[in-house]
DNA sequence: GCCAACGTTGGC
DNA sequence: GCCAACGTTGGC
């Protein structure tokens, strides 16, 4: 299973927002880059993924979950954009900001670090073991 | 608030 | 098909 990260900015949707929409989730509109839409394309469900707060949070505050494949984005005009549902799996015991994961070796080839403008990011094992690990959470 | 990085657009 | 101009994102 592969995992991801989502960024969002936390005052235009927040984890809080998403935790409120329980089981159903949230489908993840607005997203307007194709290597972004390429990364959700190969989503499969039940596939987990950080949330992370950019610009005013900087830091990874949550898991979230894959709950409906790739569809047509709903809030989209021509061309077809399209985009996944997720929903909120935890928050995080303690919230790893970006500061700390520039500080960590084995973080250096985050695409959070070397290419913080992509909106949805594959995320690899290690990485994924070790923002877990400093963030307290145990699957 | 500034600016670097990146993606997109449009003129040629 | 190239590249300059522009808009957006996000870290600082």
């Amino acid at each position: 299973m592969a995992k991801w990260l989502f960024k969002s900015e936390p005052d235009v949707f927040s984890f809080e927002q998403l935790l409120a929409k329980g089981m159903a989730g949230e489908e993840w509109t607005g997203i307007r880059n194709y290597q972004a839409r390429n990364n959700m394309r190969a989503m499969k469900l039940g596939e987990q993924g950080f949330f992370y707060y950019s610009n005013t949070g900087k830091a990874v505050v949550g898991i979230v979950e894959v709950c409906k494949l790739i569809h047509p984005d709903s809030t989209a005009d021509a061309p077809a954009w399209e985009c996944v549902d997720i929903r909120a799996v935890a928050a995080l015991p303690r919230a790893v900001t970006l500061d700390e994961i520039k500080l960590e070796a084995k973080l250096k080839d985050m695409v959070l670090v070397n290419n913080s403008r992509l909106s949805v990011q594959p995320v690899s094992e290690v990485e994924w073991a070790h923002i877990c690990k400093l963030a307290g959470y145990k699957g």
